[in-house]
DNA sequence: TATATGAGTGAATAAATATTCATTCACCCC
DNA sequence: GGGGTGAATGAATATTTATTCACTCATATA
């Protein structure tokens, strides 16, 4: 085997693309690694550069940690965010529906995005900064999804359904479909896990989602 | 402050005595700090013992994580097991109640079991061990789930019902609400967990569980 | 009570890894 | 082309942490 180190040429880039790269590094070496085994060296290695400039663009490694995932979070709540505030679907149904797209697009549901999400949840327990940046997102997510939902049983007449307690089953439900889609892709499809969300919802709001088997 | 350094005397006990406290200080210590902080000092202090202790008796602290990943699994495999093959409940609605007891017991929600539960699922995705001990159990639980609920929809005569579909949403949910309980316990409380997953399996199986508001 | 056994200890060591910073050099401006 | 600026490098250093092992001593047995 012959290994031959090729050097590359130095190139001199914006803090702001430096900081984007190692943060696209640091998703990969997560997904590959695990957080726990995430050092230094593999991120900067990962992203072709030199060991200290993730010091440089980031102070330390616990910072590098903290905006990957604040990286991440946004990325997911922008997204979503796009949908709960538009008002340029045709009707509640249509935006619900979209809702549930977005949820089991294959950009959300991306091995290496899941993995970072579910390596900063197993943590979040014990560390304050990963907490509010993982909570923060989710209360506001939560309290949009709500209204939401009210105003499809509003318009449905549904009985007896109370939005939160609907919002909060539909949240748990997909995150847990999530975490299964990570750790047993082969057992559970993406189609099949989005099928299973879309049949709590149709059994929730029956005139506005059908059931699609 | 009088910091005074009691020296507790030297004790011996069986090797099954000491891994089985060494893994509860495991356990707390992940709880507490998480995964990726927890190291041998720590662990070994929480436990009131010497630094050595920990590679005396399970070689490597690769080696302590793994069993104590098995020991909170197995622990809760049993009683979810126990459950399910038990013949001593009236009918299948009494048995299925009874799981979902369980799922949502102080028990199996305790904070600490959550935690650790979590924090090793993070990690799962890239250490095969982690996803061996973890993958074993939930396919064996599957199938189980899967068989009392294709038998309550033959009671029932429920059409268009897929008892492998339910299973999955039911799994999925429950590790959904467990997660939340664990991140955000002070917007959900364990007790409307259950009422969420109990209005699951009513809506599934109306005849034979109720919802309960 | 004497002795043997092996569990327990913790200082010392080895290994892993974050961080620093003197130096290099790419790029821009004049 | 020359010179100034600051991004990038990576060897060196500091720090953290797993592991070792010579020694201590509790306990069982004769």
């Amino acid at each position: 085997m012959s290994s031959v180190k090729i050097k590359k040429k130095r190139q001199t880039l914006p803090k702001e693309v430096r900081k984007e790269q190692l943060i696209h590094a640091t998703i990969n070496c997560i997904a590959r690694h695990g957080l726990s085994a995430v050092t230094m060296a593999l991120v900067t290695q990962e992203a072709g550069l030199s060991i200290g400039i993730a010091n440089l663009h980031f102070e330390s490694k616990e910072n590098l940690l903290k905006e990957t995932l604040f990286y991440v979070t946004e990325e997911y709540n922008r997204g979503q965010r796009k949908i709960l505030e538009s008002d340029t679907f045709v009707n509640t149904a249509a935006k619900i529906q979209a809702l549930l797209d977005f949820h089991f697009s294959s950009e959300v549901t991306k091995e290496t995005k899941m993995a970072v999400w579910f390596a900063f949840y197993g943590e979040a327990n014990s560390r304050p900064t990963y907490q509010k940046i993982c909570s923060l997102s989710d209360t506001e997510a939560a309290q949009a999804l709500e209204q939401l939902f009210a105003l499809a049983i509003r318009e449905g007449g549904y009985a007896n359904l109370d939005a939160g307690f609907l919002a909060t089953g539909y949240t748990a439900l997909i995150d847990g479909l999530w975490l299964n889609l990570l750790l047993a892709p082969k057992q559970l499809s993406r189609l099949k896990a989005k099928k299973v969300a879309q049949h709590y919802l149709a059994n929730a709001f029956p005139k506005h989602i059908v059931r699609q088997d």
